[in-house]
DNA sequence: CCAGTTGGCCGAATGACGTTCATAGCATTG
DNA sequence: CAATGCTATGAACGTCATTCGGCCAACTGG
């Protein structure tokens, strides 16, 4: 994982259609090394995939809310996650630390929908309370540049 | 917009490496076909560019936090998206309703950078405080199905 | 210091795939 | 019914992904 590496990945991360040859002379490689990297990123799991981005208001998901869910127990059980993940709006699940133990992203269509996944989660055992943040508008969601880190 | 866009769209976020005969094949039309209604998607801005997936620990970027700003004036301005748009461990920024006016998604490497950001933050026009959600363990992150919807 | 090994790059060859086009079917409209 | 627009098909063509032999540089153990 060198500078070549990093800025593969950002380079993908803008544009993943560009062809090996395009990507080889950004990064001063020829086609083959370029491909040869990127098949390396892959196998070791830094790529997990290539996927589309999507506008969100063309597929009937303009609504975007946060939700921080207070719960009287320990919600990282795998019962919990199964339990989020059958919910198909919510598109984000962390447990966090403070005084939440949850917190889920979660995108609708409209506010009568958001307020069907929010019975859901009331549904879940041991949950207290959940303050919804809705927002209002979206400044930016975006990649971001990889960093030199230490370890590894 | 039909059932067949939004199966190309869900079949693209699960891979947008797959060729357009795959593709086509699963949703039962010819290769050009798929193409077609691809580049019509992308022309549209439904799809908005095809990007990879890059797994955060391997890129230095282990911390993950969200956090809610509150301020004593309106944050919406270009001045505040640019200002923020400078960080570059801000991974997403919103206009929130609610008590807090901004919420944003960060990632650093550790929690020394995670820090520094918030000082940043802090020294932006108006802040009044910056409560920090930290992430322990993500559950998930994934692309939602698209949904039909009456408008449009 | 010298093989021997490993790992990465280059350049070329080949086959697969993206992209385009002519044609045809089908629905809608006047 | 005729005209128009939209979309699918299947084939043709050019580009690109993928593989491979050969080369070079760095490291390893004798």
């Amino acid at each position: 994982m060198d500078d070549i590496d990093r800025s593969l990945l950002t380079l993908l991360q803008a544009d993943a259609s560009q062809s090996y040859a395009t990507l080889g002379q950004s990064v001063g490689l020829s086609t083959g090394a370029a491909h040869e990297r990127v098949r390396k990123l892959r196998e070791r799991g830094v790529i997990r995939r290539t996927t589309i981005e999507v506008d969100h208001d063309a597929v009937g998901r303009g609504m975007l809310a946060f939700v921080l869910v207070e719960a009287s127990t320990w919600m990282g059980s795998d019962e919990t996650r199964d339990a989020l993940m059958a919910l198909p709006d919510v598109q984000e699940a962390h447990i966090v630390a403070g005084s939440a133990s949850l917190l889920l992203k979660i995108r609708t269509a409209t506010t009568e929908d958001l307020q069907v996944v929010l019975r859901r989660i009331y549904e879940l055992d041991q949950v207290l309370t959940a303050r919804s943040v809705v927002v209002l508008e979206t400044f930016f969601e975006r990649p971001l540049e990889p960093v030199q880190h230490s370890g590894s």
